[in-house]
DNA sequence: TTTCCAATTTGACATTTATCAATTCGCCGG
DNA sequence: CCGGCGAATTGATAAATGTCAAATTGGAAA
């Protein structure tokens, strides 16, 4: 592993506070790869063999039910996935696969619960993710259920915009039919959607974003901390 | 407060394996409510001043936007909710009240801050508590995304049969329109999918429940561990 | 028991979302 | 520069779900 991949996970939440031997004792365990896009990463319902720490590229995390599809969630750099399986030695709840060209390093998850087990100060670190990792999917499941497709998009992009410096006009960040099935609705519906937005104040040109009246577009998607603030 | 509630709580997964100071320490702060049915607890964005653990009775935990709501979870005895708030000393993200008569115990959240930063085994029981939840929302998010509302009644009924002896009759166990909400739909669209399902196996009469054909009903509804296991 | 009130059901209809087929668009490789 | 191919869009239609109003039901209180 090179020492910047080291460092990079040696800095986030979950690693930042723990002692060195374990962590060291994580790393020695530890491997890189690096995936091509569109590869499968894990399956649902295998069993939770490693903790994915996602250095660069992304990932899609995506369900399946019945010959149905939807994509959960997207993983970004720098990012562990699925923690809760890994800790409760536990089948996965979603398949995984890479996005575009992406450094995954591999941490058993025999280790992960080994030193899980013996650190306290990794232990806390466990429980703050799993409490935002928690507050996540429970905004996700009250946008689904209390919002529209067309307010999901307008939404997301307020959020999107907000992440990126918060300028008018973004790139997209995510093909099209991905962003669909993101957001609970299939790409013909998204298209629509992107049209029903014109007369709100955003105009999409391929993956280019410009919001061109943000308040009128804010009346639209009532935005709040509740469900679109991701730090609360 | 009661002796016996005491053991409940002890002996709650939870608490179960702490040092037993520590949990003196959370019980000496500790008080215990009775409330009618139908009594607000929380209201989603407040702080959350007290863990609360739900004795007896059974409590609705809801969402609101933009004057719209929807049920997200019913807690049942015995039971925590919701912790990941108290841990992270954030603010609610549903409000919650009581259905029936209940009877809560109330632990300040800072006295579990506090003895989650000391006790090294409260702090892995909270990991395993939240690594649940998390799954437990995702679930019902996969829920959400991949069924249609005659599939979500469809496994909600199989479900809620196995959880009470698996016998083919049953009782419905909450309201109806609460159990529409629960299940992301209207009352009017609830009552219809009832009346769908009697062509599968179900007879729904008031709130008495008989599965007459079990096969035929497992066909409909497609369960799977991943979305319909709550112990996977 | 009777009355009353709220929950549920039903019907008619509107809206939202999905499906299917047919273009069109945009990009990559030759 | 030109094909070719997958993604995206569009149109037509169907299915799912929500809304509103009007019965109907069932149970609690007088």
């Amino acid at each position: 592993m090179r020492e910047t991949d080291r460092q990079e996970i040696r800095h986030l939440p979950l690693f930042r506070g723990m002692d060195s031997n374990n962590f060291d004792r994580l790393m020695r365990g530890a491997y890189v790869q690096n995936f091509p896009p569109q590869v499968d990463l894990l399956r649902e319902g295998d069993p939770s063999d490693f903790l994915h720490v996602l250095i660069n590229g992304s990932a899609e995390l995506f369900a399946n039910w019945n010959g149905r599809e939807t994509t959960m969630s997207v993983a970004r750099p720098v990012s562990t996935f699925i923690l809760a399986a890994t800790i409760q030695d536990a089948p996965w709840l979603m398949s995984g696969r890479t996005l575009e060209k992406s450094r995954i390093v591999l941490l058993p998850s025999e280790d992960v619960r080994a030193v899980f087990a013996e650190d306290n100060v990794f232990a806390r670190a466990v429980v703050s993710e799993l409490a935002q990792c928690y507050r996540g999917v429970l905004k996700d499941a009250k946008n689904l259920k209390l919002r529209t497709s067309v307010e999901r998009l307008a939404n997301y992009l307020l959020r999107w915009q907000a992440e990126h410096g918060g300028g008018p006009t973004f790139q997209l960040g995510l093909e099209k039919r991905r962003l669909a099935a993101r957001l609970g609705m299939t790409p013909e519906n998204l298209s629509r959607s992107i049209r029903a937005l014109q007369d709100h104040g955003v105009q999409i040109n391929g993956t280019q974003v410009e919001i061109t009246d943000h308040a009128k577009l804010e009346t639209l998607a009532v935005p709040t901390p509740l469900i679109d603030d991701p730090r609360c």
